[in-house]
DNA sequence: AAATTTTGCTCAAACGTTTTAGTTCTATTA
DNA sequence: TAATAGAACTAAAACGTTTGAGCAAAATTT
């Protein structure tokens, strides 16, 4: 069976390629292509089970409809909820996604803006990564419907939204000390990127507001990496021998080893220690005791980056500000007491 | 900046487009370009930063050098685990993976399907769901590379693996009744496909083999939807009025609202209630007590996928046979005593 | 010196669309 | 009755590639 084409139909049909293409396209009122003959080009195209060549149209038109999705990993917690979302919405205004990985590796996700401009996206939703920075630059010069999401580059303009990382953190930290919490380790990793550096300088900053002052070994930097065994004993070793009273962890996989970690050492929470971790994951809620956690709005980052991208993409002036910043929520739960 | 194309550089360096074809594509050779002006045109190109353009590519060869690959939900467990794995596998033979979701929905399946068609790409790797028999159905009479996971029609021929549902419920069964529990219940969903219909088959079986005649009662199916509030309700229902001595529950996410029913309840297990899930989660191994399950070789299952799908791309006789069926594994945690 | 082979390159068709600028009728108007 | 307007459709170029066939010039063989 092979493909049909718009050929096959003017032959079967006994006119012309374009007429199919205009009737097809419902274009046939401007191009006053009579009834009769739209209907049977329709019907004949429907018994045939035409379907366009997309490569064709590309080609042709330079529009795919389509979107892509570069994420740092596709089994992450973010890029779960992002794409549902995204897909979602997306959806409704007639474009697809096409998801890539780039595992946050600067060669692969260079290679994978590459990519998606090869095949024409017609736009791009990025969750930037270390290296990128210089294949987002071009995209934007080249005028590209971009969004970053997450994070961004201080350096380039780009439409972006985030989560207030600064707030969520610095939030997390006067909850931990109007409790009475007083050595406050932090816990983070070392992607060099601004969501970590503003968490970080949250951490510091607001510490020093509530009236302590963290001391260096308060802070952990677990590299980023696969595997997990040895980032939940980095953390482990910390924890017998800074002794903190609570514990913030920057990023919720951060959190899942800090839970295994602190059942290793035998430690109960919230009685031994308190722990609050930055962005929900499933486990947080169903573990008991439950974790405390600073809530990313996932699915508000989403609607508002397709909402931003959708505007680019129509070439309306955008309504929505370009760059958006969006509250976390701290919620309590009972690993805090 | 526009887009620079064959024609651009053929003419910077004055020759043909032809000739500057052959070169990028190293097929200098083949054709006797001289070393010099393949040189020239190699740094051309370079310098001009050109991109073959995939719309074009793809509508001259016929290819895309892009795989699909249709799950069920994108965030679901399966998923981000399989794509891991074949994205990395296939990455290495060249191909690139367009990820879509169904959303177990008939028609969206259906669409997408067509618009992986529509965009031509190479080969297809499915978690079938309902609804999805005629399109995989056609993909497969035109002979389109195509492997199925998780699951398949029993009516169609296609390649697929998937994993020993029947023997992984077995295990489980037999492991329990091996561990003195009685009144087993068994709580799975209402998707209307083989690999459901198998672990409700062994559970079935194997109970009586083991001596228990399970009661209809025993049994719960939760229709299969987002949210998951009534779900677990149901789940709750159940354990008050059933009273089971142990559950299996034939999916991960079943499991996770069985654990929420059973917190609820305020039971503990396995003092109370002894709990058997089918298929692993980060959850369950975090959990106190860690959740005995029935884990999927996921890695395995995308390994055989791809490289029966890469079979067929490459047109080389299988080495593999088409149909793949992998042991589940038993890992014995604390939720049965 | 003529015939043949080899080298180095180019022409042009084709892939399946979209779309502008027609063309051929028929119906209306002056 | 000739000019004009409208209706219904079509021809053909273009998008950027790939590729088999072809061609001129140089090198080699007879």
């Amino acid at each position: 069976m092979k493909n049909v084409s718009l050929k096959d139909i003017a032959l079967k049909v006994g006119t012309s390629i374009s007429t199919v293409s205009f009737v097809l396209n419902g274009k046939e009122k401007q191009v006053r292509i009579s009834e009769p003959l739209a209907k049977k080009i329709r019907e004949v195209a429907r018994k045939e089970g035409y379907l366009p060549n997309r490569m064709a149209v590309g080609l042709k038109t330079g529009k795919s409809n389509i979107v892509g999705l570069v994420v740092d990993t596709i089994s992450g917690r973010l890029f779960a909820a992002l794409a549902e979302v995204i897909e979602k919405e997306l959806d409704l205004h007639g474009y697809k996604v096409i998801y890539c990985s780039s595992g946050n590796n600067a060669k692969k996700g260079k290679e994978l803006i590459q990519l998606l401009y090869q095949h024409q996206v017609d736009g791009y939703m990025i969750i930037p990564t270390e290296g990128m920075e210089k294949e987002i630059c071009q995209l934007e010069q080249q005028g590209k419907p971009l969004v970053l999401i997450d994070s961004y580059f201080p350096k380039i303009k780009t439409a972006h939204v985030l989560v207030d990382n600064y707030g969520g953190i610095g939030d997390a930290v006067n909850f931990l000390i109007k409790k009475h919490y007083k050595k406050i380790g932090f816990v983070y990793n070392d992607v060099a990127m601004i969501q970590m550096d503003e968490r970080k300088r949250a951490y510091q900053e607001k510490m020093k507001e509530g009236g302590i002052k963290p001391l260096a070994a308060w802070l952990l930097k677990v590299p980023f990496a696969d595997g997990g065994e040895e980032q939940a004993l980095m953390i482990e070793m910390f924890l017998k021998k800074v002794q903190p009273d609570a514990v913030i962890f920057a990023a919720n996989y951060l959190g899942i080893y800090g839970i295994e970690a602190i059942h290793k050492l035998n430690l109960r929470f919230p009685a031994d220690i308190g722990i609050i971790c930055f962005d929900d994951h499933e486990v947080f809620n169903l573990h008991q005791p439950a974790i405390t956690v600073v809530k990313q709005p996932v699915p508000e980052l989403a609607k508002t980056a397709v909402a931003i991208l959708l505007a680019k993409l129509q070439k309306e002036p955008s309504t929505t500000p370009d760059t958006v910043e969006i509250k976390a929520k701290l919620i309590e739960r009972q690993s805090t007491r």
